[in-house]
DNA sequence: TATATTTAAGATAAAACACTCTTAAATATT
DNA sequence: AATATTTAAGAGTGTTTTATCTTAAATATA
């Protein structure tokens, strides 16, 4: 692993986790291909696991899901691989993350106090809206585009 | 259960978790002993977890290790129960929460993307970080008490 | 057609999480 | 002192999440 690679590696503990695992890998493979673009449109899974250091078979399967769901098709046999269906600039993180964690995933109090709703707001239920919607707001206006490109940029900026 | 638990009670699917069963259990407890006042200064753990809809053995060890962590101190014997060893007028939410969940629990991106730190942020950093010190700040200036207070006062405002 | 490559799919395994149960220790009451 | 009550502590169980392994299906190339 190396090079472009290093930005999107491994964290191994984590507190404060709003995405699952596979979340997280799902949309790690997700930005790495919109940051590189490919000739055939088609990336390599295996290579890809080992540039991001994730299993290959969960890796695949995550995919799997994502191409079930429309995102991404697939091809198989040699030079095969995965790619996106819809392009990159046009998904935004809502759809990924949605896609990936279940479509419910914004509807829910952040912080998992029970009775936060609309009807009997819990206590901190205003602060915890705003920011869920500060969240949902960013990720239905960021589009993979975006995220692949910012990161590969900075990523080359700070090597010069 | 009724009254004021019903406030509390348990929520069975949640997407967007960011403290585990654990934490919220605690943070539960916790809202209810400080919006409950006690003649003693003790609660009953068996009754809390009735109130609470939380299994009894699993609230005493979370509580346990509460005790074990100077927030809270505990009483065997008939009448006994566990209290506030710190008022909860001086315990803030973020304490709680680092004493449920460990200490770096604000430490890490809320996304959970690695690579996010102040040397190499990711491209979503600015917005996490912006995200996460709202968060930790309303953590650090909330107590338990402004936060049962406010609960049970909602609630009745409501039921009246 | 035979073989190698690559994703698909399903079964299995390991680890983390969420409880559950049993026994021990402390305290109060009789 | 004996008994009942209540938390402490540790072992055990079930479920979900995460990861791995094996086999199948599709595709390209020789």
């Amino acid at each position: 692993m190396g090079g472009f690679a290093m930005y999107l590696c491994r964290q191994k503990t984590l507190k404060m986790r709003v995405i699952s695992r596979l979340g997280e890998y799902g949309l790690r493979a997700l930005m790495y291909m919109a940051a590189h673009k490919s000739d055939t449109g088609y990336f390599n899974i295996r290579v890809m696991s080992q540039e991001l250091d994730i299993s290959f078979h969960f890796l695949t399967k995550i995919l799997q899901g994502l191409t079930q769901r429309g995102l991404l098709q697939s091809y198989r046999g040699p030079n095969g691989g995965i790619g996106f269906l819809v392009p990159p600039d046009q998904i935004t993180l809502a759809t990924v993350v949605k896609a990936l964690e279940g479509d419910d995933f914004f509807q829910n109090c952040l912080l998992g106090l029970p009775g936060c709703g609309e009807r009997q707001p819990c206590p901190m239920h205003v602060f915890w809206t705003a920011l869920r919607e500060s969240l949902q707001t960013e990720f239905e206006t960021t589009t993979l585009d975006d995220l692949g490109t910012q990161t590969l940029e900075r990523h080359l900026r700070l090597k010069a």
